[in-house]
DNA sequence: CTTTCTCTAAAGTGCACTGTGGCCAGTGC
């Protein structure tokens, strides 16, 4: 039993209660209990072993009670018992914007729906539309509701693929006979969701590495299973490739495998010129006046051959990376070795779930020599945003904690809700008193684009506002961008020297990747922050590097690349500037 | 159902937006 079932369970007692209306604070009680188990790191076996899951804020006698049980069980009758007064697939309803709780109940009670296809069904043919409090217009939402949710089902973040891919990758690689091993596909080209994991390994005894492959832990069913090819369905429903090659070969299926296709083309159409033709095992000679084709170790040996630098895996696009490998201007791609500190960082004070004290030793554990904290504002009420006054007390603990660090230190910060007119959550006397200033919107997702951009672009004029956070406020795979004008923020960004962030969080990595190239060649310099709201939420600096790297960026481009000592200038740069 | 304090009983994120139905209810953050 894993903290994540443990807490998926737990939040769907919350969502049946909600359905037979239970009382909101005992369902609200399961939500917290489920976020605690979330983000917590202690060992819940233990605990519960030892009676002490009460312990853990949020979780009392009752929750504590139904964890044990299902910890050491592996079951909860409670949870059972609920769950048959439902039919199973009435959970999935949730997965769908604007449906609740509420709603949900009113489509079972009349209409006997209790699945997607069942809503469609009913949307279609208007009984949804002639149902009390729903009308022709619920009927459409939740027809797009439906449409959009099913385009984003088999796209995978990530953050989710990414522990899955490494447990793979060492167990392929601790197989005896397994001699190389890595993963290709989108996932090595850093994109922000992808569709499938491709693995790739050499070996000489490619049906002993199959027969082990589709018999690991996380696999759920085998789509296929030959000699060179296997394809998998992990448990979590991404399906999974493994491709199985020599040793000679292996360079050339990587490079195949990682693609992009367009990039592929390229890469052919550049042997061709040299009279060879590639594909995914080899090069060959294809004309009697060939070049000599040179013996190939690794994939940079292919690139090398075809008169180009090594294109890190992440610029394959085809969107200008094989003009600057010619030309020997590729950038060096900045990577965690760089990083020397991080901004954006919840704590206790408002959504997070680590203390500052916590959250200064899990940066500096991870090597890095900064932190900048940044709870809500106070209009963010759902996230217990900060008034005036817990905010100077957090920067005076703040202070109190730089004095007992000795090459560390915390930047007292706010990421600052943006109103519906582009003004700021506190007077700018109350941001003159913080290191910096994350401004990020969190409400009225819905202006028209010209009304976003102009909220924005008013944002970044105040002389407080250091850096702009998750600048279009997507959440991938499950809510779209908010309209606006990237190219008029990016150059708007430039003209008031803010900063711009690339939102770390798996969920995010928002500004897109796709946007940097401009962005840097308008001089806009990019944070990228974990936007950590535990301990764990750190690491997420990894995505943010990934994409960053999509977005040909180098250190000098990455704000927090620069030192302590050196961080302190950039950060109060756009506050000189304007005089203040 | 949990936390907190008045140690038995009360309080527990609040606002904007949307759609429907007549000025409120549900959803999302």
């Amino acid at each position: 039993m894993t903290n994540d079932t443990l807490c998926e369970t737990l939040e769907n007692i919350a969502r049946l209660l909600e359905i037979k209306g239970e009382n909101p604070f005992k369902i609200r009680a399961y939500v917290n209990g489920a976020r605690t188990i979330e983000t917590t790191t202690a060992d819940l076996k233990q605990l519960a072993a030892d009676g002490k899951l009460g312990e853990l804020d949020g979780i009392g006698t009752a929750l504590a009670e139904k964890l044990t049980t299902l910890i050491q069980t592996g079951s909860l009758p409670f949870y059972d018992k609920l769950r048959a007064e439902f039919p199973p697939d009435i959970l999935t309803l949730f997965d769908l914007q604007g449906l609740g709780a509420k709603k949900i109940k009113a489509l079972w009670d009349h209409l006997g729906i209790s699945s997607i296809p069942e809503l469609e069904q009913a949307c279609r043919d208007g009984r949804v539309a002639a149902l009390d409090g729903f009308g022709e217009k619920s009927a459409a939402k939740f027809l797009e509701s439906i449409a959009h949710q099913q385009q984003n089902v088999g796209k995978f973040l990530l953050g989710d693929v990414m522990a899955l891919a490494s447990e793979l990758l060492d167990d392929l690689r601790a197989h005896p006979d397994v001699s190389l091993a890595d993963v290709a596909g989108s996932f090595r080209r850093g994109k922000e969701t992808v569709h499938d994991l491709d693995m790739l390994v050499a070996s000489r005894f490619p049906d002993r590495v199959m027969e082990s492959f589709v018999a690991h832990p996380l696999v759920d069913s085998i789509i296929a299973k030959g000699a060179t090819k296997s394809s998998i369905r992990l448990k979590n429903g991404l399906q999974c490739d493994l491709r199985v090659v020599t040793s000679a070969e292996f360079p050339f299926a990587l490079n195949y495998f990682t693609g992009s296709k367009e990039h592929n083309v390229r890469m052919r159409s550049r042997a061709l010129e040299r009279g060879w033709s590639l594909n995914e095992y080899r090069f060959s000679a294809i004309k009697p006046d060939a070049d000599t084709i040179p013996e190939i170790y690794e994939e940079s040996g292919i690139y090398r051959a075809l008169g180009l630098e090594f294109i890190p895996p992440e610029l394959r696009e085809n969107l200008g990376e094989f003009d600057a490998a010619e030309n020997g201007t590729l950038p060096v791609l900045v990577d965690w070795p760089n990083l020397r500190g991080a901004f954006h960082a919840h704590t206790t004070a408002s959504d997070g779930r680590a203390s500052l004290a916590d959250m200064a030793a899990a940066a500096q554990a991870l090597g890095l020599t900064y932190l900048g904290i940044t709870d809500h504002s106070k209009s963010s009420v759902q996230a217990i945003g900060l008034d005036a006054n817990r905010l100077a007390d957090q920067r005076a603990e703040i202070d109190a904690l730089n004095a007992t660090f000795d090459g560390f230190k915390l930047f007292a910060g706010v990421e600052c809700d943006i109103l519906k007119d582009g003004s700021l959550d506190y007077p700018d006397d109350v941001l003159a008193t913080l290191d910096f200033v994350i401004a990020s919107v969190h409400s009225v997702f819905t202006l028209p684009e010209a009304q976003m951009t102009a909220r924005i672009i008013r944002a970044m004029h105040n002389p407080y506002v250091t850096m702009l956070g998750h600048v279009t406020g997507r959440l991938l795979a499950q809510r779209d961008a908010y309209q606006v004008d990237l190219p008029a923020i990016i150059d708007a960004a430039a003209e008031t020297h803010t900063i711009i962030e690339l939102n770390a969080s798996p969920h995010r990595l928002d500004m897109d990747w796709r946007w940097w190239p401009l962005a840097k060649s308008k001089g806009v310099r990019c944070a990228i922050n974990p936007d950590a709201h535990s301990i764990h939420g750190l690491q997420d600096l990894v995505f943010g590097i990934k994409s960053a790297r999509k977005g040909w960026l180098s250190k000098t481009d990455v704000i927090n690349c620069l030192p302590l000592g050196a961080i302190e200038a950039a950060l109060t740069a756009k506050r000189m500037l304007h005089g203040v």
